[in-house]
RNA sequence: GCCGGAAUAGCUCAACUGGUAGAGCAACCGCCUUGUAAGCGGUAGGUUGGGGGUUCAAGUCCCUCUUCCGGCACCA
């Protein structure tokens, strides 16, 4: 006679086996309605799931994680019976539950048009109203795989063949249908209240680009219809942070045809660009790196002895001259920093050697690929390589987390994580190489105290690398900096030291990168402050408003003073409305907007406003400056008023 | 690169099934001398992304190229 223990503890004891929902609605009519499944010691089962034995149980409704994503599973599920009712001659594949909702692979001959997709929505209502009960039943693998070729459905039948033969597959049908799934489910479609299916898009067969393309409808689901509205608006509040619409807005940036990929940075833009590059410099100097500057581009001969020219040819613009010599556009930095390494003999007391560069580096990325800012093909990385001993590797990791971490929080992030990435599949050097150099980083790490997660098979082709992660201001997850370790390359390019004993060794070069490109980083950070760029960063920090021409004299002597001070300022004296020019420049973003009238003038004063609206009543240039001056100290460290 | 969508004035967007390309903002000219998020009036602005085709007639239909957008694959 089984005893339940729910999960407040209490327990209740029934005469005879029972199920989720029988024990649902022993409790109240209300949760019976809500329950979605159960979790039995642990484990998620259908509503319909028996209970025998002594167990604990909770019920799950929409308002649990676990709740939420049967919803969407489910959701999944439906879209998938709606697209094989309104079109039986399309065959399913896999429908899982991804970050706040669902997709569902479709192979068809016929595209889906943004119109099916308004009937396929429309089609789900009708099944959910229609409220068919999902249910569960159990198959012997074979039949199961007979039972969809049966049906047309060769994709579903070849992930049921992947199955072990002596294992049993569970099935699920709602209405007429049915499909492959381990569940568990909603009991019933008219669960599922508040859904909307978001964008169609092509997708690998088994995420392989060899295979076949299958159309993937996304969708969003969630328990009512208020969060799914709540959804909607942070999708659209994300919108609006597009970098690509400040880049137009602030006049930042802008690309064309002429040049994809390669960005046209306007004089706000390259103000923040420099402003980021100047802060990083100093840093650097701080560091003990040398900055240095190598040719764009570069024989071929060199790219074949690093290795590049047999693995990324195809990603490498490549240029002539007269005597038919091939040249490559550089896609990074490495093999000339080790050309200006190998220029002088180095003693083992020489070492570590920290060598940065911003250089401009072309990689020719897939047409695909390209997005704003985020993903380019002309970009500068704040990039730099250390020569060290094999015995300073993890010193020098150290210190470079160290100032990772500071550098990332002047820039006013935070939530950083750390993921170490190992061997690939495709990669060059000997294998007992790579055991050494993964376990340099992963005890860098360790000594660090810092919690990281193992990627295997993700590090790069010549050594691995420790990746470092941040989350923006609202949730997003961005892979900035790197730190990765390369016993291959110095060898091929034959970059030696002399050791304490007189033999000659290979240094071992660690490639590293805080911002990763300057392009990227700039979208990123864009997007992060939605606009509003911290005064060290924005591109004018402060612009003056006269109210009427009587105060052209006094703002030209004020703008002049600020300026000489180094302040980045800006003064509009068009003949406008204070209101519409402070419009515009809240718009611009601009920190602050500087209003002077007559009792300004007369007063050597300014009435101070921030873009964020709040009134700073007036104060003296000096205490504007000195203001200006501690904001721009603590970096993004202390956000302003936004 | 692959799948789907899109490209109209400087910007944001209209133009029913093919029938004289429009609006708002910006720009320019004038009036207004203005106190904290859009004053008023006027003027000008276009080979509808490039090339080809169908048609009496193409922004609209077809082909092709380019770029962009959303995904997928890729990302040294």
């Amino acid at each position: 006679m089984p005893v339940i223990t729910l999960p407040d503890g209490s327990r209740r004891e029934y005469a005879a086996p029972l199920s989720v929902a029988d024990v649902a609605a022993d409790i109240g009519a209300g949760l019976a309605k809500a329950a979605l499944a159960g979790r039995v010691d642990d484990r998620l089962v259908d509503t319909s799931y028996v209970i025998d034995s002594d167990a604990q149980l909770a019920i799950i409704t929409g308002r649990d994680d676990d709740g939420l994503e049967i919803i969407r599973h489910s959701t999944a599920h439906l879209l998938a019976q709606a697209v094989k009712t309104l079109y039986p001659e399309t065959q399913i594949t896999i429908g899982p539950v991804i970050e706040d909702g669902f997709y569902y692979d479709f192979a068809r001959e016929a595209p889906f048009t943004p119109e099916d997709l308004e009937a396929i929505e429309t089609k789900m209502a009708e099944l959910a109203k229609a409220d068919l009960a999902v249910e569960r039943e159990v198959w012997d693998r074979d039949e199961a795989v007979a039972y969809f070729k049966g049906q047309g459905e060769h994709y579903k039948a070849e992930i049921i063949s992947s199955i072990p033969a002596d294992e049993e597959v569970g099935l699920y049908g709602q209405g007429d249908w049915k499909d492959l799934c381990r569940g568990p489910h909603v009991p019933s479609t008219g669960q599922l209240k508040a859904f909307k299916l978001t964008k169609l898009a092509g997708a690998y067969w088994r995420g392989d680009s060899n295979n076949e393309m299958l159309q993937r409808i996304y969708g969003t689901a969630w328990a009512d219809k208020k969060t799914l509205k709540a959804y909607l608006h942070r999708l659209e509040e994300a919108e609006k942070r597009d970098h690509r619409r400040f880049g137009k807005v602030m006049d930042l940036f802008h690309f064309q045809e002429e040049a994809p990929g390669m960005v046209f940075w306007h004089d706000k833009g390259w103000q923040i660009y420099q402003a980021i590059r100047n802060y990083i410099r100093e840093r650097l100097v701080e560091n003990g790196y040398e900055e240095v500057n190598t040719p764009q581009i570069v024989d071929r001969s060199l790219w074949e002895r690093s290795g590049h020219w047999d693995k990324f040819r195809e990603n490498m613009f490549t240029t002539g001259d007269e005597n038919h010599r091939v040249y490559a556009v550089k896609p990074m930095n490495c093999p000339c920093h080790i050309q200006i390494y190998n220029t002088t003999l180095h003693s083992y007391r020489d070492l570590p050697r920290r060598m940065a560069e911003f250089g401009s580096c072309h990689r020719n990325e897939p047409s695909g690929t390209l997005h704003g800012l985020m993903r380019v093909r002309g970009f500068v990385q704040d990039d730099a390589h250390i020569f060290c001993t094999e015995d300073q590797v993890q010193a020098e990791c150290s210190e470079f987390i160290d100032l990772l971490f500071s550098v990332y929080q002047d820039f006013g992030f935070t939530d950083i994580s750390t993921k170490l990435s190992t061997r690939p599949e495709q990669r060059v050097g000997e294998d007992e190489q790579w055991g050494r150099a993964e376990a340099a980083l992963q005890a860098a790490l360790e000594a660090k105290d810092l919690p990281w997660e193992l990627q295997p098979g993700e590090g790069a082709f010549y050594g691995p690398k420790i990746e470092f992660n941040l989350r923006d201001s609202i949730g997003r997850v961005w892979q900035l900096g790197t730190i990765q370790l390369d016993f291959s390359m110095p060898a091929r390019l034959g970059a030696t030291y002399v050791a304490e004993d007189g033999s000659k060794q290979t240094p071992v070069m660690l490639h590293r990168a805080i911002l990763g490109s300057f392009e990227r980083f700039i979208g990123i950070l864009i997007e992060h402050y939605a606009g509003n760029l911290p005064p060290w960063l924005a591109p004018v920090q402060a612009v003056l408003l006269n109210i009427t021409d009587r105060q052209e004299p006094y703002v030209r002597q004020v703008e002049e003073l600020l300026k000489n001070q180094g302040f980045r300022i800006a003064s509009d004296l068009r003949n406008e409305k204070i209101g519409y020019k402070i419009r515009e420049h809240t718009l611009q973003r601009v920190p602050y907007l500087l209003v002077i009238g007559d009792r300004e003038a007369e007063s050597n004063t300014l009435a101070v406003r921030t873009r964020g609206g709040e009134d700073l009543g007036s104060m003296t240039i000096d205490e504007f400056v000195a203001r200006l001056r501690a904001e721009l100290a603590s970096r993004g460290r202390t956000l302003l008023e936004d």
